[in-house]
RNA sequence: GCGCCCGUAGCUCAGCCGGAUAGAGCACGAGCCUUCUAAGCUUGGGGUCGCAGGUUCGAGUCCUGCCGGGCGCGCCA
């Protein structure tokens, strides 16, 4: 249950009522407006701009429109007080007892509270990851991942049907160089001499295992046969190895995936040639020659006739090549047949993560779906800036070349897929993030994830500590299970903290709904920050002021509201972190 | 040269399809431990929201132009 967004519909009601009274002019739209949260809480527990956005169309000034559904509003029976503020604004109050019998809405709910029906069944495909197979993950593969995961979880809480697909990048000159790589690890199995990895290939000893596999697979068939004759079986059999090693590393953070597409398959099975033929019929394809660059051309550049993708006619700046002056297929087209397939898998919405080195390619992929499907899909393109590795501060090395990179396999061994997902989301997806290993490894407010879990923890600990304190008495201990708490008397957390704690939990299914319409996960992990300070801060009211502290043993009834209160809390600290895919913890060591 | 992203407190960053007096953490100053875990809390100072225009009842938020930083720029994926 969002409160705002049923304010909002409360309030267009009314003004439909209204409207067909003739209270209101005729003509006065009844929508448009919004009803939101005050930035200064002193301003009242919902705000409405109805009356100064509809003044104009109806020929009102915004204040006499505001006094107008004043009384209205007034007669609503969770409404407190109504006052017309500023220019026009609307400032509702409502009653103390509507907030704390949300906390038992939570109680009810469970974790599954914030679960929001906006994304309607709505199909959404998020594509996230898609590493290359030429390797395992390393830390800069894992934000996206993060990331998508998120969102996904997130999307799914708020009533999508989501589906979580990987792209494998298994065809091109790349995958050459792995199976190449990979061969002279065979044969290094079977026992010859390599020497130094030559220049051009993959040197990391991760192939080691992959050759060994080979040897034992195909036994010396191989040896003494040309490039050729060897290099589509090294192919499949090292991206093979390559998508166990990243799936490995993916089950380590615990992201998986409903659908793994392969750039190969749509090759192999005609996909490509189809979706140049969806794209020649609506005559957006032509052999040409491009432009060179403005302002850096390219040092062996020569003006060649290409296939091109009319990309400028929706709204990318050149047109894009679909095939190289060879003849053969860009990265591009198998993109564009990749769409096209999920387009005919019935998708309509799609989600792209990528890393932020792909920005310049978002307007043509945009371009490309929207001819594909005729402007009625809709492709959103999450880029995910760099991860900035550090150690108290300082940068931490790392050389692609000499094999020495980060994994992730590293990072999550070193801190805990918990504190890894969790970090990955404490920033915008575009904005560069550092991860400092001495400051996720401390256990300070300093450290986001360890606060929030605290927070947690901490209300276990109490609901534990309560449990012994009322340990010889029956009913006391049936009344704290959560079946118990939800008959508490609610009103007796009157306190302007508590009131202020249970409108911060009350908040989160509007949270929910928000962060999924934008595709903005991150705000889950501020929410919970924001959640988590609350909550310590009541704590510590307690410690001045024994009559605050949630356990009275000498008041059962006010020992059990608050309890149902902080189980509350928890219970929407547990729900946010199920979404960032961290486990909740029940007690810190 | 062109495109995309970013520019908010000394530092790191939030700011929810424009809304009222711009927020948090760190750092700095002053307080709180016979405690439901001080692994925490309270409190003070600190801002021309890069600059200049524009749009309107109202702009950190939208538009234009500059300045500064990042990423990218046929036949790499």
């Amino acid at each position: 249950m969002n409160i705002f967004s049923e304010y909002q519909a409360l309030v267009g009601r009314i003004l439909g009522e209204m409207l067909a009274r003739g209270d209101l002019p005729a003509g006065t739209p009844v929508s448009g407006f919004s009803v939101e949260p005050p930035r200064d809480p002193s301003h009242g527990d919902l705000a409405t701009n109805a009356a100064m956005v509809l003044a104009r169309p109806a020929g009102m000034k915004p204040r006499d429109l505001a006094e107008r559904l004043v009384p209205e509003l007034r007669r609503q029976p969770d409404v407190a007080t109504v006052e017309v503020a500023g220019p026009g604004f609307i400032n509702l109050r409502l009653r103390q007892g509507f907030w704390q019998e949300r906390l038992r809405d939570v109680l009810r709910a469970g974790t599954a509270y914030g679960d929001s029906r906006v994304g309607a069944g709505r199909r959404v495909n998020v594509e996230y990851v898609s590493a290359n197979p030429t390797g395992p993950m390393h830390v800069g593969h894992c934000r996206g991942a993060v990331f998508g995961d998120a969102l996904a979880a997130l999307l799914e809480k708020a009533g999508f049907e989501v589906c979580r697909e990987y792209y494998i990048n298994d065809a091109g000159a790349q995958v050459d160089v792995l199976a190449r790589s990979a061969h002279l690890r065979y044969r290094e199995a079977l026992g010859e001499q390599i020497g130094a990895i030559p220049e051009g290939l993959y040197p990391g000893d991760y192939l080691q295992p992959v050759g060994a596999a080979m040897a034992k697979v195909h036994g010396d068939a191989w040896r003494g046969r040309t490039e050729a004759e060897w290099l589509a079986d090294a192919r499949h059999f090292a991206t093979d190895a390559m998508m166990a090693l990243i799936r490995e590393d993916l089950a380590l953070l615990g992201i998986r995936h409903d659908v793994f597409s392969s750039e190969r398959d749509l090759h192999e099975r005609g996909r490509v040639d189809h979706a140049l033929e969806v794209l020649r019929s609506k005559g957006l394809v032509y052999e040409g020659v491009l432009e060179p660059p403005k302002g850096k051309l390219p040092d062996d550049w020569e003006p060649r006739p290409q296939l091109l993708f009319r990309a400028t006619a929706f709204g990318d700046d050149v047109d894009r090549p679909l095939k190289k002056s060879d003849g053969s297929w860009t990265y591009f087209a198998a993109d564009i047949a990749y769409h096209l397939d999920k387009l005919e898998r019935g998708f309509t919405e799609m989600i792209d993560v990528w890393g932020a080195d792909h920005g310049g390619y978002v307007k043509r992929m945009q371009a490309a779906v929207k001819a594909l499907s005729d402007g009625r899909a809709a492709l959103d393109i999450k880029l995910c800036q760099l991860v900035n590795l550090l150690d108290n501060g300082q940068p931490v090395r790392m050389s692609k070349r000499a094999g020495s990179f980060v994994t992730l396999r590293d990072v999550v061994e070193e801190v805990g897929a918990g504190v890894v997902r969790f970090i990955m989301l404490t920033r915008k997806n575009d904005a560069p993030l550092d991860f400092d290993f001495a400051k996720v490894r401390e256990q300070s407010k300093d450290n986001p994830v360890f606060y929030v879990q605290y927070a947690h923890a901490r209300v276990c600990s109490v609901l534990r500590n309560a449990r012994e304190a009322f340990a010889g008495d029956a009913g006391m201990l049936a009344a704290l299970e959560d079946g118990g708490l939800l008959s508490v008397e609610v009103s007796l957390l009157d306190h302007p903290a508590e009131i202020e704690l249970a409108r911060l939990v009350a908040s989160w299914p509007r949270q929910v709904e928000s962060a999924a319409e934008a595709h903005e996960p991150h705000r889950v992990a501020f929410y919970l920050y924001d959640l988590a300070a609350s909550f310590h801060s009541l704590w510590n009211l307690g410690k001045d002021q024994a009559g605050l502290r949630f356990i009275n043993p000498e008041n059962r009834g006010l020992t059990l509201a608050r309890l149902a209160m902080i189980r509350a809390v928890a219970l929407v600290i547990a729900s946010g972190l199920t979404i960032m895919g961290v486990e909740p913890a029940e007690e810190m060591r």
